[in-house]
DNA sequence: TTCACAATGCGGAATGATTCCGAATAAGAT
DNA sequence: ATCTTATTCGGAATCATTCCGCATTGTGAA
C-alpha cells in the first residue's frame, strides 16, 4: 500500500477534495489494512479520531477510494465486505471460521491474452480466494 | 454434474428426502446449469412445471444441494448469487456488464500441502474468478 | 397398506449490510 | 472573500436471503 502522502496525491489527481474524514479513513487503512477490515471496523476506528464521522460517509469513502485504485473490495454476500489494501496479484486464504483473511503470495500463471484470444472476454480485475481454517481453528 | 438417477441417488444416501420440487429443481439445473443460474431464475424456471414451488423452497433446496456437494454457489453481495454445477478447479470469468459467467478451465499451480506448511491453512474450497467484459460487452 | 413422525414446503415477516435521499456543510478554484 | 459543487450527515429505503410457525408429505417400520 502507498503512504499517506502519496495516496493523497493521488485522490487529488483523480478530482477528489481531501477532507478529514477521508484522511482519518486513510490512516485508519495504513495502521489496519492487514487485518482486511470491513466498514463498520473502519467507521469505529475512524469515529475515535473524527468524532463526527458518519457510517454512510464511510461506504461512501471505501467505494470512492475503490473506484481510485487505492483499495480492492472484496464482497461477499451475507458477510460484511472486506477492504484490501494489497494491490498485487495474491491468492487470500479466508477462515471459515474467524474470518481471519491471510495474504498468500503466489503467482497464477493464467495468460490474459490467451483468454482474450481464446474466449474474447478482456480480463480488468481478479478475485482468488482459497476457503478453509486458518491454523487458530482448525 | 452427475446425471440426475446419480444425484438422486446421492440425496437418498446423504438422506434427504426426494420431493417433487427437489426433483424439478434438479431438472432446471441440468438443464440451464451452464447459465450459472441465480435462486430467482431457478424459481421462475422450475415453477413452470411444479405450479405450487415456493421462493423460500427454492432458496433452502438450493442450499441443501450445495451443502451435498451437488453444486457450488457463487455469492456476490449486492447481486443474486449463483449455481455452480462444474466442481472442478476452474476460472470463472465473470462479466462486468451482462454478468454472464464463463468457465474456463486452467490449472492453478498453488500446492496445497505447501500452503499448509507455510501458514498453516487447511483448505477445503476455492474461488477463482476474473472480471472484465465479455465478447458481446466490450 | 397404513401409521407415525421427522423432514420438507409454504407465505409472509424479519434481517442486515449497503445504498439512496435531500438538506446542510465545506473544500478548493478564481 | 466568494462561488461552485463535491462531500457529509442521519435516517429511510433497498433487496436478496433467512427465519418463522404451521401445514404437508416422504419414507421406514409395522
Amino acid at each position: 500500500m502507498m503512504k499517506k502522502e502519496a495516496i493523497i496525491q493521488n485522490l487529488k489527481e483523480q478530482g477528489l477534495r481531501i477532507t478529514p474524514q477521508r484522511i482519518v479513513i486513510i490512516e485508519v487503512l495504513l495502521e489496519k489494512g492487514h487485518l482486511h477490515p470491513g466498514a463498520y471496523f473502519i467507521y469505529k476506528e475512524a469515529k475515535k479520531k473524527s468524532r463526527s464521522l458518519s457510517l454512510s460517509t464511510t461506504y461512501a469513502t471505501i467505494n470512492a477510494f475503490s473506484r481510485c485504485g487505492i483499495i480492492k473490495l472484496l464482497q461477499f454476500d451475507g458477510k460484511e465486505n472486506r477492504c484490501e489494501g494489497n494491490l498485487d496479484e495474491h491468492i487470500n486464504l479466508i477462515c471459515a471460521k474467524c474470518g481471519k483473511i491471510i495474504d498468500y503470495e503466489a503467482p497464477v500463471f493464467v495468460d490474459k491474452n490467451e483468454v482474450a484470444k481464446k474466449t474474447g472476454f478482456i480480463i480488468t480485475n481478479n478475485r482468488f480466494e482459497y476457503y478453509g481454517y486458518c491454523q487458530d481453528c482448525k
